[in-house]
DNA sequence: TTGACATACTCAACATGTTGAGTATACTTT
DNA sequence: AAAGTATACTCAACATGTTGAGTATGTCAA
């Protein structure tokens, strides 16, 4: 049920559109949470239905009308319900650490070459990151974009944890005994 | 499809029943990727049908029979296929950093009773990882060995950076703003 | 004037993951 | 002797996430 309370912050922030609150995954909380448009809109029909939210329509010159969320008294005591909840780390599916494990039956080239791909694409977000901090996070703020601050910082930490692990293991792998498996096939 | 991947890699490794495999998910795969027993069995029975694996009934001394799982001639090439493609980091979904983001609408001591309590969870693991490796990878040990120890390497730098980052949270917040929404409701 | 882009929303099918119950056997601990 | 733990597997319902198509309107630039 987390979509449902993150949409939920959201709106305690303040009233938006679907698409309003589909662009803020896209931009703030791209670091820590994705979230497609589908997935928006189907979670603020339930939302709705459940009572945590409402809209009012509100048309719009020059654009679509738009239905414009709004959290309500009982989705503030959902929201703070859930607050009170310990979190537990979100369980992590990571397919490159599973082609890692079978490195040492595996061409060991193959392997480089897709380290050095996610190597650039962590480092990528990673400058993405630090550019915002260094545009909206410099001198005084105030307090909205103060946590929001705490939030991006946790991007840059995992970022850079990615980037130094990928630089070791591409360090390292020359140096382990290469035993590709003669048993697969070898691709086309 | 990565499960289905994840499942024939451990049975590129060596044959296993349903059940060495959830182990395995439990064990030494836990720090990237989890599944239950339910999610295993359920994979396997799709593998069979597609031939990426086959089966063979082992009656056991004292035990339960077990299907015995093999990976496939169709099964290798199919992992070699995957093994090519690039891969994409794994979207995160945090709760945590869902209640940081709106933690200046919330007291501010249940954030940072969440905060300690992240912080033990994630210093518990870090404590585990180290003594997997202080345990089993310390001095000369085999190739497989040596590329499992590169994705405990990854879980160690994860859990670090977690640690890191709630111990600077912790630090920080006392010093930003404070400013509660008076209209939530109260907890009960 | 055509096409790209931003705003704004809906529907459907499918894949994947979660939760909980249920069926067995056998060994070990209390 | 009962309870707990480990091995070994199955079924069902539901929640959540992914993929792709479809419907509009209006702005701006090539």
């Amino acid at each position: 049920m987390a979509l449902a309370h993150t949409i939920l912050a959201l709106l305690l922030k303040r009233p938006g559109s679907g698409y309003d609150i589909t662009k803020s995954f896209d931009e703030e909380l791209s670091c820590y949470w994705k979230a497609t448009q589908q997935q928006v809109y189907r979670e603020l029909n339930k939302l709705t239905k459940q009572g945590w939210v409402n809209f009012e329509t509100v048309p719009q010159a020059g654009k679509p009308d738009k239905k414009l969320y709004h959290i309500t008294e009982t989705g503030k005591q959902e929201l703070t319900r859930w607050y009170t909840e310990p979190t537990e780390p979100t369980p992590i599916r990571e397919d490159l650490l599973v082609k890692v494990l079978i490195g040492y039956k595996m061409p060991q080239p193959m392997l480089i070459e897709e380290l050095k791909h996610r190597q650039k694409i962590h480092s990528e977000l990673l400058a993405e990151y630090r550019a915002i901090e260094a545009k909206h996070m410099a001198g005084n703020q105030d307090v909205e974009m103060q946590f929001m601050y705490l939030t991006l910082k946790r991007g840059i930490a995992y970022e850079t944890s990615w980037l130094t692990w990928c630089e070791e293991v591409i360090a390292m792998l020359p140096h382990l005994t290469e035993k590709p498996d003669k048993d697969l096939p070898s691709l086309p």
